[in-house]
DNA sequence: TACGTATTTTGACAGTGTCAAGAATGGGTC
DNA sequence: GACCCATTCTTGACACTGTCAAAATACGTA
């Protein structure tokens, strides 16, 4: 006789298992893939109900499990978040290296345009790893994780050399500081993302337009 | 006989008390200008202690009255942070002409560069008041305060019709188009000045060239 | 002095993160 | 197979949080 029947039998038709796919042994003690289920349950509801509504026992609630089983993968919340935002940071490499196509692609009006356009569609579209990336609470008070720190120094790095080997290929102004022009342009991207996000730039048919605006100033910056 | 005795004695040599100034009567169950008192902790909270350590408890105990005093004038702690963040629009209003000299100043590269640094250095050092003004937090869901969205909306169309008017008396470029380029050079100072909070520009010597450098690129776009 | 209104307090409830201690499980060794 | 132990998970507990409803207090005014 089991101490819990209700919530074994709520896990095996539980919509939270399906996604966590492999190694899952439904109906055990053990949930099999806890850590991964832990993130995959924790993104659905900051992208669906709002980082806010994020709780650690409403999460193990979901999943299925107690309020702190989720402490033994985690040291706490923040250690959570980090998780989510390194798993971001894959997220951001992937779309930077298909627009860039991994460097094979002379920078030019056109793939500028297309740069900032699939940053700030990241950014907006995946807001639930954005906030979590540059959102400033995982930064602040120096409690980010190793692993997190190193994950989003190397995505500025390679930033920073891209335009570092265009320059010395002479694909652009020799006149360009390199590391100036990533720290500006990034910026700007960044701020037109996060305006965005935060439904200060209501209106969405202006995102077009000001990306384009964007893309023309950072090639006026580089063109040879 | 008092019920509360000990709360009394402390009130009147609160620090908290010397900094309301005007009408309040130290000692009375009545407050005296508690709705001022409130933000006025709140600030010196969240600058000091963080955003995350303000609580509507701790600042009501802090001040020397029950935790739901201050319900009276706020609906809900989200007012409450509204309440700052208009303050932090009438800083930075008074920042903005300061450093425009009201309009009197024609734009150059040097006036850009001015602008730039004061707004970089209004966020930075105002963070109290820069995080909930663009934080986020407030507008995410549509729970600001309606006061707060005229405000903000104010502050935005101020900075075009600024544009606007130099453009219209020939001191710019006429191929500007004047929203465009306030929504990218805004969002420009904006990222500018977030990524510096965050923590994520963490080299504070880098800010002063960085600011130059956006400086010059907008005046590239502007000049006639 | 009495009354109404503005202001403040107490009590209560449902949440939250997280620590410490214990219980269930599964894998490896004899 | 029986045993043991590290891993994984649960229970209990504590100190917090925001906020509602009802009661208490003080003040201005008639």
């Amino acid at each position: 006789m089991s101490r819990w029947p209700d919530r074994l039998r709520d896990m095996t038709t539980s919509s939270t298992r399906s996604t966590s796919g492999s190694s899952s042994r439904s109906g055990s003690y053990h949930h099999g893939d806890l850590r991964q289920a832990l993130v995959s349950e924790a993104v659905r509801i900051i992208r669906e109900e709002g980082e806010k509504s994020l709780s650690m026992r409403k999460l193990a609630l979901n999943i299925g499990v107690s309020r702190t089983a989720s402490y033994h993968y985690f040291a706490d919340k923040q250690a959570l978040l980090c998780a989510i935002a390194e798993e971001g940071f894959r997220r951001y490499n992937a779309m930077l290296s298909e627009v860039h196509q991994n460097g094979r692609r002379p920078p030019s009006a056109e793939s500028m345009r297309d740069f900032v356009r699939g940053y700030v569609q990241f950014a907006t579209e995946q807001t639930e790893y954005y906030d979590l990336m540059f959102g400033g609470h995982i930064w602040e008070s120096g409690t980010s994780t190793d692993s997190l720190r190193k994950e989003s120094h190397n995505s500025f790095r390679n930033y920073v050399s891209n335009v570092r080997s265009w320059k010395e290929q002479g694909l652009i102004s020799d006149k360009v500081d390199a590391l100036r022009f990533s720290q500006v342009s990034w910026s700007t991207l960044h701020g037109i993302s996060r305006l965005i996000i935060d439904g200060i730039y209501a209106d969405s048919a202006a995102i077009e337009p000001i990306c384009e605006n964007a893309a023309e100033m950072f090639w006026r910056e580089l063109a040879p």
